[in-house]
DNA sequence: AACTCCTGCAACCGCTGCCGG
DNA sequence: ACCGGCAGCGGTTGCAGGAGT
């Protein structure tokens, strides 16, 4: 049902900029009376404005407690870290930075954080890497056409060499953008894992900057049965409430899953249905790589699904664990989980 | 100097959700 | 249950000022 445009029957309203009088009177008039009704406020504080355009005006300008100028490192990312659990709720969101405002907040996302999460290779509206499906799809088709390259012409060694690589850069590139698909939904943070036959992958949360992740918590993650968790997780923020609808909670460090019976190579388990879907449409264009098999899960069915590589997509994990870089990269991750093995429980 | 283009931000528009009758 | 009024929210617009040519 709509409803006819705020001050639609008042032609003559003024519009566009305040002036400092117009300003002075709306702020001398809820100083002394507070704003009441806004529908009636304009009448009583002598402006020829709608309620609306008052409202605005004091909740985005004039309130006391605005705070002004710029954004800090630390605003910035608990906006990233928000936006990536809430979405585009600018009004949620300024609930956790007193003194921005819903409008300033979203003003800022798209004049500035927008610009650089782009620049960053991601995607502002799912927080993931701009690798969408079709550039998924082109790197499986290169393994894959490595690969069939091996089998048809073994014997060329230079060329032999110039495929292996590139199904080596192949694997590995597909390998992260698997891991960013892990790692960039919301629920997924606390309930899906990298797990190798030996190496268990210890991922991090959603926007994870400094240590700090912001997860969704109003579903409860669930566990296959078959799975421990271990590591450590440290509640930062003050107004967590778990299991309540549209909560949300920071938290600092890893955990991983280990499953002592998993004879599978598994790249991922319980997942949510965003996880699920980005991984489903993975394994349906590159079936060759991937398969993907459904777990019984009676506490929640949604998150019961398990991912399988091609073994030589774990040889390509194993050759990064290896290499310089990458360990040096795991080594600081493990050094963090490494303190403590308390189960958490979700 | 004059013009165009770009950027940032205040304000508007139209829709939704809530609440009381 | 329905309806209408209201506040609030999020997307969009328009303008001012800066940068580039």
């Amino acid at each position: 049902m709509g409803r006819s445009p705020c001050c639609s029957d008042e032609a003559n309203l003024k519009k566009g900029p305040w002036s400092p009088e117009e300003d002075q009177k709306l702020i001398d008039y809820i100083n002394n009376h507070g704003h009441g009704s806004w529908r009636t406020l304009p009448k009583h504080a002598g402006l020829n404005r709608c309620g609306k355009s008052c409202r605005l005006r004091w909740a985005n300008y004039l309130r006391p407690d605005i705070k002004r100028g710029k954004y800090s490192e630390e605003e910035e990312r608990i906006i990233i870290n928000l936006h990536s659990v809430l979405g585009n709720k600018w009004s949620k969101i300024a609930t956790h930075l007193p003194g921005r405002t819903d409008n300033e907040i979203k003003n800022f996302w798209n004049t500035h954080i927008r610009k650089k999460l782009l620049n960053m290779g991601l995607d502002p509206n799912t927080h993931k890497s701009r690798t969408d499906l079709n550039h998924l799809l082109n790197q499986s088709q290169l393994l894959c056409a490595a690969q069939l390259g091996n089998l048809m012409n073994p014997w060329d060694s230079t060329a032999f060499k110039v495929q292996a690589d590139a199904a080596e850069l192949a694997k590995i590139q597909l390998l992260l953008n698997l891991m960013q698909i892990l790692n960039t939904n919301k629920l997924s943070n606390v309930s899906a894992g990298l797990i190798g036959p030996q190496n268990s992958y210890p991922f991090e949360g959603v926007g994870l900057v400094n240590g700090t992740s912001t997860v969704c918590a109003n579903e409860t993650a669930s566990i296959p049965q078959n799975f421990q968790s271990t590591g450590s997780m440290t509640q930062t923020s003050s107004d967590y409430q778990q299991g309540a609808d549209d909560s949300w909670a920071c938290f600092e460090g890893q955990f991983k899953y280990e499953s002592p019976d998993m004879n599978d190579k598994c790249l991922s388990s319980s997942c949510d249905f965003q996880t699920e879907n980005s991984l489903s449409a993975l394994v349906s264009e590159s079936p060759e790589i991937f398969s993907m098999n459904q777990m019984e899960n009676k506490t929640n069915p949604n998150h019961c699904s398990t991912i399988s590589a091609d073994t030589s997509i774990f040889q390509a994990w194993e050759k990064l664990m290896d290499d310089e870089t990458g360990d040096s990269y795991w080594k600081d991750i493990l050094d963090l989980t490494s303190s403590s093995s308390s189960p958490i429980e979700w």
